[in-house]
RNA sequence: GCCCGGGUGGUGGAAUGGCAGACACGGCGGUCUCAAAAACCGCUGAGGGAAACCUCGUGAGGGUUCGACUCCCUCCCCGGGCACCA
């Protein structure tokens, strides 16, 4: 009597032994490989979802099954606890967030064990504890004084919701806010940054050393970081009596050659220069009007396609340095304050934006540079004056071409990144009017945050000195527990916690009141796990340099600029300081896709979520992981079924049917490579069982753990099949022992639980089976004796043929060609070649 | 607009250029049962045919090849990212 397949008893049992014997506790040793195996931290927000069970499954895949190959594993787990949705709820519940963040890790902690995730708690990290955050400040501090650390004042995101800033990477395409989708505005703030900018060349270079990374989080990346070369040039400014000043003011721009055709000079409506040039002029009032209405429209407005660029004149000129002709200075909110200089040499035939606008204000847009197909040609080769002014053209042309009313650079061939490009860059550097130059769209990195919950900044301001850091010894700054969040209240309103002597004059002072965002504490923990518990140091260096790099980092797409980009950054800067000796935290990536039902993303406001421990419950963790991992490959989109939960329940049920009928038969006997495969049915069950472990093995390296699973079910039909046959005939019953114990140790990193009651419980070996040696098999063992070909007559299948397996080319060949069907489909034609593809098909060609 | 993905049965998905649809879900039929569930055994791309078989079929159209879901070109649709970046 087969007992019944219940995994609410052996779960929680195996659970439990995997406690008590710390089955999941790693060090370095050095007689083994190591593998470090990460999947993003959670954020404590609740319960955890389907999301989460996707991630540390496939995780935990691969983890247990780099154990059973005899790798030492690093496999660890924390929470990223400090944040916004632990004050809200804070505010809410009329809780402290540190409370409502440690009770919701606990009930987190719990549902990772309930999945049989094989997490070493031993290194657990929870951002949110001073012996974590300790050292987020330390870093802080170093960043400091390795001059990586700036606070200055300039426009800033802010999100009126979460009353903080944000860094640019916070902000979403549609300008809303990354964590609550509000619209962020604009304003004018000082703040803290990591100056990420002096990275900005190498993190995009190294994306060239991460072959195993997807390339769309690459592109990402350099799309985000933004690279372009160009040249930056020196315009004269002219006062108000319109004659030189001396002074210059420096634009960037990608295309020097098209200078000869900047008839008009842009500032961003934000420029400094805007008021202090118009105040007290005609123009004032247009220019001013120009500038509010940039100041009032939001980010989306301001950069979707349908809203009207307007513009104004300023009165000023400046004046163009390669031909000395004055050009107006206009103010236009398509210039960014941002981006460059926030000032912009417009060339109308050569750049659309320019071209809308010289159209629209009545500018001249003179052609410079020509297509070699250009009818303007005609006229214009080879004329250095301007003779033309306007262009007959619908739009403005940025492709390759030919320089014209362009001075002694007339003729030269050009275009982005062209000779001519260089030829003006050189000219400029050679008067000292310019220089060829780099411009990344990536901005230094925002990262202090006005709210309570975060690691606070160690900084103090002082009357006298300045800003002076925290020292060393005196950290960690301590969050002090007696501000009250629900009243809105900050570290701004804890006089006890600012109120400071200066550390450097002994004077009073002030403690930055800011804490950090959140990403900072993300971007190391990868390391600490290395070495969790040290208190003395942020890792020791042995330690870390035996575990890192990650080898394999498995997370969601949403990370892909973020934070990902961020522990890239974190990275090189430790390697600067000699703490890490790599370059790169992560070797591989792995960006899992998302869990959706009907489409659509679970959320609790569209009430289409699946709660993880529902499925726990109903049918088990060990169904629940390998159904997750069957229903689409790791890195797409999944729809969530019910069907499909029961249907790889049942698959369970018939695994543990298989090796219950195996272990009761007394026919059956030893297992062991030499067993005798002593029928037709056996030999084929043989062959399938190397086959499978072949394919299994194959798949889980390329994370193909659907079709690893599939497979796995193909063994187990073929082993029912076997069964069928044997109670006919009655013999291969070592082929049988054999397969149920391959079979339950490849299944042993997917279903967990199950397989340890098995191999112990059921079969009746000692010890675990995830200590256990991943199976062996033999690549010549899954061939069979013969084959069965596909004969194809010009391209279609028109017959079969069975040949031993080690048949040659000619003999298959005749054997084709020798077929009833075959001869007389080539009656009245010649054969005119035969292809013989080895085990899979012959292919004759006629006519 | 630019850059990535993707488009295969009723559904999720398989296929180093080599028999398209593995594996599963759903459906249909059977065995067992008083019955049902479970389990076990079949069938299940479309059209035609009593059947053997035949024809069509991987978003559309071309191309390369003995052979294309797979490679190349043009285009359509869906998803995602970036987007006044000078």
């Amino acid at each position: 009597m087969i007992p019944r397949y219940d995994p609410s008893v052996i779960e929680p049992k195996w659970q439990q032994r995997w406690r008590d014997t710390g089955a999941h506790a790693v060090s370095e040793d050095s007689a083994r490989p190591k593998y470090y195996v990460l999947e993003m931290f959670p954020y404590p927000s609740g319960d955890i979802h389907m999301g989460h069970v996707r991630n540390y499954t496939i995780g935990d895949v691969v983890a247990r099954h780099l154990k059973m190959r005899g790798y030492s594993v690093l496999h660890p787990m924390g929470w990223d606890a400090f944040g916004l949705p632990a004050e809200n709820a804070a505010i809410k519940s009329a809780t402290h967030p540190a409370e409502w963040t440690h009770a919701n890790i606990e009930r987190q902690r719990l549902s990772f064990e309930r999945m049989g995730f094989s997490y070493d708690w031993d290194r657990a990290v929870v951002t949110c504890d001073a012996d974590y955050y300790h050292w987020g400040q330390w870093i802080f501090l170093k960043f400091w004084e390795r001059g990586l650390v700036d606070r200055r004042r300039s426009p800033v995101n802010w999100c009126p919701s979460c009353k903080t800033v944000l860094a640019n990477e916070q902000v979403l395409g549609e300008g809303d806010c990354w964590r609550c989708h509000s619209l962020v505005e604009k304003r004018e703030l000082e703040q803290w940054y990591f100056k990420i900018t002096e990275y900005a060349q190498e993190l995009l270079d190294d994306l060239a050393e991460l072959p195993g990374w997807p390339e769309r989080v690459k592109t990402m990346q350099a799309n985000w970081i933004g690279r372009s070369e160009g040249a930056e040039v020196e315009f004269e400014i002219c006062g108000p009596d319109g004659e030189p000043t001396g002074e210059t003011m420096t634009v960037f721009t990608t295309r020097p050659d098209t200078l000869f055709g900047c008839t008009f000079f842009l500032l961003a409506p934000e420029h400094p220069c805007v008021r202090e040039w118009v105040a007290g002029t005609p123009y004032e009032a247009e220019v001013m009007r120009v500038v509010a209405d940039a100041g009032r429209a939001t980010a989306v407005e301001r950069t979707s396609g349908e809203h009207e660029w307007s513009g104004a004149p300023t009165g000023r000129f400046v004046v163009n340095p390669v031909n000395g002709e004055k050009v107006p200075v206009w103010v236009s909110d398509y210039v960014l304050m941002e981006y460059g200089t926030g000032a912009v040499m417009a060339v109308p035939s050569g750049d659309q934006r320019d071209f809308e606008f010289a159209r629209r204000y009545g500018l001249a847009i003179p052609p410079v540079v020509l297509a070699d197909d250009d009818p303007l040609l005609e006229l214009l080769a080879g004329q250095t004056e301007r003779v033309v002014r306007e262009v007959p053209w619908e739009r403005a042309y940025d492709g390759p071409g030919v320089m014209v009313q362009s001075g002694s650079f007339t003729g030269t061939p050009t275009g982005k990144g062209g000779q001519g490009v260089h030829a003006v860059t050189e000219w400029l550097e050679r008067e000292g009017r310019g220089r060829a130059t780099v411009n990344f769209r990536l901005r230094d990195w925002l990262i202090s945050r006005q709210r309570y919950w975060g690691n606070p900044i160690p900084a103090i301001h002082c009357s006298s000195c300045g800003l002076v850091p925290v020292p060393e010894a005196e950290l960690p700054v301590l969050l002090p527990s007696g501000v009250d969040i629900t009243k809105g209240q900050t570290l701004a309103d804890a006089p006890s916690f600012f109120q400071t002597d200066c550390p450097s004059c002994g004077g009073p002072a002030r403690r930055e009141t800011d804490t950090m965002d959140t990403f900072t504490c993300s971007s190391w923990y990868y390391l600490r796990y290395c070495d969790a518990r040290n208190d003395t140091a942020i890792w020791d260096a042995d330690r870390a340099g035996y575990w890192m790099p990650v080898d394999q980092y498995i997370g969601g797409i949403e990370h892909a600029i973020l934070h990902l980009l961020y522990s890239r950054f974190f990275t090189k800067v430790f390697r600067d300081m000699g703490l890490v000796a790599f370059s790169e935290p992560f070797t591989n990536l792995l960006t899992q896709g998302m869990v959706k039902k009907d489409g659509e993303t679970m959320s609790k406001s569209k009430g289409n979520v699946v709660a993880p421990e529902d499925m726990i419950s109903e049918h088990g963790a060990d169904a629940l992981r390998a159904y997750i991992l069957f229903m689409a490959p790791p890195d797409k989109d999944l729809e969530w079924s019910y069907e499909g939960v029961e249907g790889m329940s049942r698959f369970l049920g018939r695994v543990w049917r298989l090796v219950h009928t195996v272990a009761a038969d007394p026919t059956v006997g030893e297992a062991g490579d030499g067993g005798a495969a002593d029928d037709v049915a056996s030999a084929t069950l043989r062959r399938e069982r190397h086959r499978v472990v072949g394919k299994v093995t194959g798949d889980i390296a390329r994370f193909n753990l659907n079709t690893a699973l599939a497979a796995m079910m193909e063994l187990v039909n073929a082993a029912y099949d076997h069964r069928k046959s044997r109670a006919e005939g009655g013999v291969g019953g070592a082929v049988q022992r054999e397969v149920a114990q391959v079979l339950v140790r490849m299944l042993a990193p997917f279903v967990p639980h199950m397989a340890e009651e098995l191999w112990s419980g059921v079969l009746g070996f000692e010890g675990s089976v995830h200590e256990q040696p991943w199976p062996e098999w033999d690549d010549a063992a899954a061939r069979a004796e013969s084959v069965e070909l596909a004969v194809q007559v010009n391209g279609k299948v028109r017959d079969r043929l069975v040949v031993a397996s080690d048949a040659g080319d000619d003999e298959i060949r005749e054997a084709a060609l020798g077929l009833e069907k075959v001869a007389s489909l080539l009656a009245g034609s010649t054969v005119r070649k035969v292809v013989v593809v080895k085990g899979k098909l012959v292919s004759i060609v006629a006519g």
